[in-house]
DNA sequence: AGATAAAAATGAAACGATTCATTTACGGGA
DNA sequence: TCCCGTAAATGAATCGTTTCATTTTTATCT
């Protein structure tokens, strides 16, 4: 028994292809055969072919997204807000992980555009404009979410990741910290970059030096954070660790509870981007939180202003992010 | 400047469509034409039309996965291991979510019979076997993950949900604890009723009554664990808590963390499915574990078995989970 | 050079829908 | 009953590939 196509339909109800056609995307029938489609659909078991309509209509309501990996949760809450309300506007989200691994990304971007997605969202991993020449050829919309590369044919919204870096190390040694270590992800060039930006600008305005950075960088894993975290604890004498995105945020926690380190008595905490983490860990983590659902809202309008519109013209837009205070810095004056 | 198809290749190259067709799919062509393929490919940009192909070979490469929600990590982790196996084999997975709704679920099956994926993958919501009727007319394999439901057409991956439930109950009431309440998700259905199954067993087998029985009962979010959970402790005199899922325990974690209450002197905590948990949470928590990475190299092994061959036969699987004892327990004897 | 087998290249038909310019059916007024 | 305007139905052409039975080219051997 094979699948049922339209021309079975005609067979069954003596009716003409334009006619089934058109009744299969909401046009007016008479009575009589109305009924009797509906229900040779029904005996049939006919479903829409969406290659053959998408091979014609050029049209296929349907968004590709790249994230890094689906275990990421900052990521993932974004996606699963933007697959939301994407489906409530009649819009299909297909969703897929780039792993952090430039080359895979790309083939996903390929494979997106062999598929007519109407539009593109990536959270990419390259770092330079020449890691997307291919966007260049693409047709459709592309929209950057967490990171902005001079220079590529897209739409970004990222957000102010420098200032509030900036602001929060400005407030850190405020209460007295003056050895300060960041954690950076590799795999997010673009935040860490800007993060790292920020840390330096405010030990510049403190009149602090270069001597005085101190900087590590790990992969996007866990295991990573939390290695550079107890080498951070254990081998120096910083006073202050700022975890600069989520993943190593974690990393951080889970030493924190691995070697029983007293926060803020025996060093004092600042994570990036609160999900889950100011529910499960105690002392409640002082932490910087970018606004998900603005990030998420703005990327479905943008989406469908720039699919509506003939000749795209890309922004970038750089929204605010926030400190939370919790209880994990000391005040050491 | 459209874009282009083989038949532009052709008009460039001198070549036919069934000569270009050979060597986009792997074929051997003469080195001058070869090359003048390639330059041609290059210059024109051209990408071969996946809904065209489609058309026509009535295979995508292509497995359509559903997910309830991204942000539950524990299904997360699943998907994403699932889909890296499938990348290495040459496949692609489409993720889409149901969001707890079951008829979002079968629009989700829908849209990916009607773009004729190879196989299917869910994390169903559905019950009974009504839910499911639109399965029996897929031709392709169907796998579900972490649900078993009777007389549905369709692969069942599952773990050992009631012995876990009922060792681990069993295991707490030698620890003496009789007031014992378990926290189970009324959006899975199928985990929920097993565990509790195990739950009352247990009960059973140590001369308890019905009576006893503490039965609360979420919904899928982490709000909803946590008020519960807080009614729990504020409201009863319950010594042991069991969070029979992912999201009920980070509810529960939460709340302990509000509350500042003291674990397990206060009260004892049971949880399930440890991503993240024990590395932010302290002291280290009594949980339970599935085995995730075997769940999905099953999966993906069972879905290429499947796959080729010809009269498929379905079959359920049960997985074996692991009690991983913390501190979170106390010894009242 | 000729014969022959193997390798390459050809191109019409097919996949299952939509489109649109025409044709046919219907209902109401004179 | 006839006419006419509108609504409904028609069906050939089309989208961009793959397939496969044929034909053409190339290479090898006498």
């Amino acid at each position: 028994m094979k699948k049922a196509t339209m021309r079975d339909l005609c067979d069954e109800t003596g009716l003409s292809l334009g006619t089934v056609s058109k009744y299969l995307n909401g046009g007016q029938l008479k009575e009589k055969n109305r009924k009797k489609l509906d229900e040779a659909i029904e005996r049939l078991n006919y479903r829409v072919d969406e290659y053959a309509r998408g091979l014609i209509t050029n049209r296929t309501r349907t968004v590709g997204i790249i994230t890094t990996r689906l275990d990421n949760l900052f990521y993932s809450s974004i996606i699963s807000d933007v697959e939301t309300k994407l489906y409530e506007k009649g819009y299909a989200a297909i969703i897929k992980e780039s792993g952090y691994d430039l080359s895979k990304e790309i083939k996903g971007i390929e494979w997106f555009l062999s598929r007519r997605v109407d539009a593109l969202i990536i959270i990419p991993v390259g770092r330079k404009k020449e890691d997307y020449e291919i966007l260049n050829e693409a047709e459709v919309p592309v929209l950057f979410l967490d990171s902005y590369i001079e220079g590529v044919r897209c739409e970004s919204i990222v957000t102010d990741n420098e200032e509030i870096s900036r602001h929060a190390i400005d407030w850190l040694i405020s209460k007295g910290h003056k050895k300060i270590s960041i954690i950076l992800d590799k795999d997010n060039p673009y935040t860490a970059e800007r993060r790292l930006e920020g840390y330096k600008q405010a030990f510049k305005e403190n009149g602090m030096e270069e001597e005085d950075y101190r900087i590590y960088r790990i992969n996007e894993s866990i295991d990573s954070g939390y290695a550079v975290a107890k080498q951070i604890v254990t081998e120096t004498d910083s006073t202050a660790i700022f975890a600069s995105n989520y993943i190593s945020t974690v990393g951080v926690v889970y030493l924190l509870n691995e070697l029983d380190i007293r926060v803020p008595e025996d060093i004092s905490v600042l994570g990036f981007d609160d999900i889950l983490i100011t529910s499960l860990y105690r002392p409640k983590l002082t932490i910087i939180n970018q606004p998900i659902e603005k990030i998420s809202q703005l990327a479905v309008d943008r989406l469908f202003e720039l699919l509506s519109e003939e000749n795209k013209e890309y922004k970038t837009h750089l929204l605010e992010n926030e400190l939370i205070i919790g209880k994990t810095v000391a005040d050491i004056n």
